[in-house]
DNA sequence: CGGTTTAATTAAACCGATTTAATTATACGG
DNA sequence: CCGTATAATTAAATCGGTTTAATTAAACCG
């Protein structure tokens, strides 16, 4: 079972290697009838180009690499559903380069975007360091961020939602409900994977509380990691505690799922006795009838890969920023206060 | 920014290609002052070989193929989390290949075993077809089956559970506690991904049955495409029939899901009125505290991974078919009926 | 009919590493 | 001091394609 390789089908047919690779790869310097009598070689012998070798001589890996977090959470896998969806159409290869942990985050930073990996890059929700942003704009590959913005990587296509206005929105719509003791439960802002999003929405909250003339109170803003069982805890302290809000923007989808599980616990009942909104609006939520921000998660994924194979197509385009939408959603979570 | 080859690093450091390549290869055939000096000069000149000249001189892909279904269900992330947790101490590189219709099904499985794209395939969750039996059997490389039994690949590594035992665990629950009219709700038999799970899940069902002598009806038995929303309809048309169950086993927790929505858009509690049973044990199911099959998802990947890594370090060895434990979980959606 | 295009094909160089075979230098033993 | 074993290195072949330059063959034209 030796490998057949260019030569052998050359040999076969009777022609020079060098119009094998070109009857194969559809150049109009091969006649018609040669062309026809190579093919059947080919079909013959069953042979198929080697891949590796294919690639040194193009001087292309033809491949595209996606850096995110662990699949964790629904929205990763979304996303990364989204960039599957819209390469599948194309000839290119995808590897997955999911980081687990802060040290790999940066090895994996470096490795795939210096070493040639790949022909273009995606990274999703993996915000960059300040300490990065030269590396990244001097890459000799087309980079492409989602849900990962940086202002300074403006060289960079990036897909992203306002994170701000986001916070903004969910926290507005409980103020317009007539809340006034309004908590926030997300994320640890010093995470070294360095997600920026639960500051960014929580940024959202604090201005929107401002804008009106609400105070804030430490005790209404409480921080984890990521996850269901982590802001049950939170919010169980924070509805114990001596002055419980009466409504709480949760960071995300996942983190008000955990609230509610402290909610029932507690045998407070929401929206009557406790609002809360989420923000992702994944599957989960529409079940759970949640009031939540919709962010477009698929969407962001496939817009990404879209603005990548543009880029590797004509690498001189200029890079966009594309902010997408979000919307808020409301289901059954959020009420005025008793 | 000519990128750098090993020949600048050669001519740098005044010695021949051949010599850096050993010294950055950890070869003991150079001496330790050569070794240093170059070593240092591929610091300077930051120089990092290509891996596309490495694999084609190698005559390795150093990259593995992961064949599963498109993410949509949360079963298949865990898996590939169990997959990427495992290879990510390796030095090989991960694609993935997700099946989104039927005909790439058959596209990517010739594609990804025949072309040598890799030095390993992992297929989950996509079983074979008779038909492929042979060419799979005379694959070149190693192909590890996850969540994908065959019987007639024996040749292969297989991670897998016994679904008709986890169908008849689920349903002789379901009659332990009294149950005679007992509903089986599950995916598409002859889908064209050949999925056979909820095929053999119901065998079992149908054998526990028989079992404990009690009489099917086909009424009892609905079946469309996965999903939530696909079983709510299935329930609702189920339970408002004229001789509704009072128990239903549903092919996946999802599924079950969907079971739960439709008893209470009808009013019909869980468990008084209806105990509900799902398969797979997904995170979603404590929250949902339904009584379920567990099965390992995580680490049929991890698993699957480390039976691959090992047949790449040593192709000699016997494949092993691996039956992995599934164990009913008892939670609060199941109780005898009224 | 000779010179010039044009079309089709071959020969050879190239992509950038690894590795085998050949070569040189060094040490060792009698 | 010479022959030989050993260590270190170089030169060249190789992996399997693609592509440029060179060559041949056929067509065209005045």
């Amino acid at each position: 079972m030796a490998t057949v390789t260019i030569r052998d089908v050359a040999r076969e047919a009777k022609v020079s290697p060098g119009t094998v690779s070109r009857a194969m790869n559809d150049s109009p310097l091969v006649s018609e009838a040669t062309r026809q009598r190579i093919l059947e070689v080919v079909k013959t012998l069953n042979y198929s180009p080697n891949l590796t070798a294919r690639k040194l001589s193009l001087g292309k890996t033809l491949t595209i690499s996606v850096v995110l977090p662990f699949l964790t959470r629904p929205a990763y896998t979304e996303r990364l559903n989204g960039v599957i969806a819209t390469l599948n159409s194309s000839h290119y290869d995808l590897t997955i380069h999911a980081v687990q942990s802060p040290d790999q985050r940066d090895v994996i930073f470096q490795d795939v975007i210096h070493h040639k990996r790949s022909d273009g890059v995606l990274i999703i929700s993996l915000p960059s360091k300040d300490s990065e942003v030269e590396f990244l704009s001097n890459a000799e590959i087309p980079i492409i961020l989602i849900d990962a913005f940086h202002p300074e990587l403006n060289m960079l296509d990036q897909v992203f939602i306002d994170d701000i206005e986001g916070g903004k929105m969910a926290t507005r719509h409980l103020i317009e409900h007539g809340h006034k003791k309004i908590g926030y439960i997300g994320d640890i802002f010093d995470t070294p994977f360095r997600f920026s999003s639960s500051r960014d929405r929580y940024r959202g909250y604090r201005l929107a509380l401002k804008d009106a003339d609400i105070p804030f109170f430490d005790e209404y803003y409480a921080e984890d990691e990521h996850g269901r069982l982590e802001a049950r805890h939170l919010a169980l302290k924070m509805l114990n505690s001596n002055h419980p809000p009466t409504a709480i923007f949760a960071y995300s989808d996942t983190t008000a799922w955990g609230v509610m599980e402290a909610a029932q616990e507690l045998g407070v009942k929401i929206p009557e006795d406790l609002s809360l909104i989420g923000f992702d609006d994944i599957e989960l939520a529409e079940y759970l009838k949640l009031t939540t921000i919709h962010q477009p998660l698929f969407d962001s994924g496939q817009r990404g890969m879209e603005l990548l194979l543009d880029k590797l197509e004509s690498p001189q385009k200029n890079a966009v920023q594309e902010k997408q939408n979000i919307q808020l959603i409301i289901r059954q979570t959020t009420a005025p206060p008793k």
